[in-house]
DNA sequence: TCTGGGGTCCTAGGACCC
DNA sequence: TCTGGGGTCCTAGGACCC
């Protein structure tokens, strides 16, 4: 197997960094993207901002600044959590339009020194280095590790000419470690783990630190005992297949000794296009049933809508409902031939809403559509059949 | 102080077919 | 009439990620 040089890059504090381009004059101030349309932000015309002193609502912070972070402030807290303890900073609704653009910016300006790029979100690729680290063998550094940082460094430079914004690399030998690695040295760091460093380095971190255990996994985890990475390669792969199940067991022993074979992926088809919203207050099923119609028709219209923008179809219709409760259910049906048709789309959505109990209040409701293709593909394909 | 919206992958049972 | 095993599709739920 040939040594690879796998980066992941990670934009830094990436939706409110964007908005700091947009107000400079906030650079400094702890400040956090997130909140409902409208809510307390119509200001800014005037030269003032809202913040999140009084804030009342639903809504999760999307992205707090460092200087936020430092009050306690993070990702995917309530807004009005997150109002207590930073009562005086700013709050700044998002504006995905423009993430967009700027994702778009920044993987372009990547692609041009290393085209070997995994979307991983808005904020986050993977890059496969191996090509240009070999490349640059005769001209560069004699350790591939130190010309790997040297590219590294270029597209740290170039995403920022190109975009104004700073991210956070990490090099490592797969994908696994480079995800770790980026987190090392944020904002703006560049960080190595070579092979031999991983039971130095790595050993000692939490188990949490790792791309794919959780909280439910970390949970268990703790429960036997085990907290570190380290402690997690001292237990035996039938111990841990017999704790966590085959699939999940296996994986686990590998990725305790930084293993991790998966490739970088350049391209892959979408499995499924969604719709859902929650709620500003919860409805009721029957009192509220106009309303809700109104929003399950319109779901139904923005996927239908999403489908035929993006050139898909799909057989599988799904909703998902949420109640006050918090418990989630979901039911989907299967029909007999792809669609992008909105009435389609809403028909087997309603047979599925029949399937589910309404006896208590929602918090959300959701409309999927999987099991996709292309349509014109698809007739391509039945069409050749027919003539076989 | 209740917890957004968009996804992927895995598991497991039952239907159905060979 | 009974027995059985494998493969695939459908459905529901759950963990996890950004």
């Amino acid at each position: 197997m040939v040594p690879r040089y796998i980066a992941h890059l990670d934009m830094d504090a990436f939706y409110a960094s964007v908005e700091l381009l947009r107000y400079p004059q906030l650079k400094g101030r702890p400040v956090v993207v997130g909140g409902r349309r409208r809510s307390a932000q119509e200001s800014a015309d005037d030269g003032t901002f809202a913040t999140l002193r009084g804030y009342t609502g639903r809504g999760v912070v999307t992205t707090s600044t460092y200087e936020a972070r430092a009050l306690g402030v993070f990702s995917a807290m309530g807004l009005m959590k997150a109002a207590k303890l930073a009562p005086d900073a700013i709050l700044l609704p998002a504006d995905f339009d423009a993430y967009r653009k700027y994702s778009g910016l920044f993987k372009a300006a990547v692609r041009e020194i290393a085209p070997q790029v995994e979307d991983r979100g808005i904020d986050e690729i993977y890059i496969d280095l191996s090509e240009g680290v070999a490349a640059s063998a005769a001209e560069g550094a004699p350790d591939p590790w130190a010309r790997a940082r040297a590219l590294a460094l270029d597209i740290q430079r170039a995403v920022r000419e190109a975009t104004g914004l700073s991210c956070s690399i990490g090099i490592t030998p797969n994908k696994l470690l480079s995800k770790i690695a980026s987190e090392l040295n944020k904002p703006g760091g560049i960080s190595v783990i070579r092979p031999d460093d991983v039971r130095g380095v790595v050993w000692p971190m939490a188990v949490r630190k790792i791309n794919g255990i959780g909280p439910k996994a970390n949970a268990k985890l703790e429960k036997l005992g085990v907290r570190t990475i380290g402690e997690l390669a001292q237990k035996d792969a039938g111990w841990l297949v017999e704790q966590f199940g085959r699939s999940y067991g296996a994986w686990m022993y590998r990725v305790a000794r930084g293993e991790d074979d998966r490739p970088v992926v350049t391209w892959s088809e979408p499995k499924s296009i969604s719709r859902e919203t929650t709620f500003e207050d919860d409805l009721h099923p029957v009192r509220d049933r106009p309303r809700l119609s109104k929003i399950f028709t319109d779901l139904c219209l923005r996927v239908a809508g999403d489908l035929e923008r993006k050139g898909y179809a799909g057989k599988t219709i799904g909703i998902k409902i949420r109640y006050d409760n918090f418990h989630t259910v979901t039911r989907d049906l299967t029909i007999d031939r792809p669609t992008q048709d909105a009435k389609t789309i809403r028909r087997a959505a309603g047979e599925c809403l029949k399937r589910v109990p309404l006896d208590r209040r929602i918090r959300l409701l959701g409309v999927r559509v999987g099991t996709l293709s292309r349509p014109g593909l698809a007739q391509e394909v039945s069409d050749r059949s027919l003539f076989d």
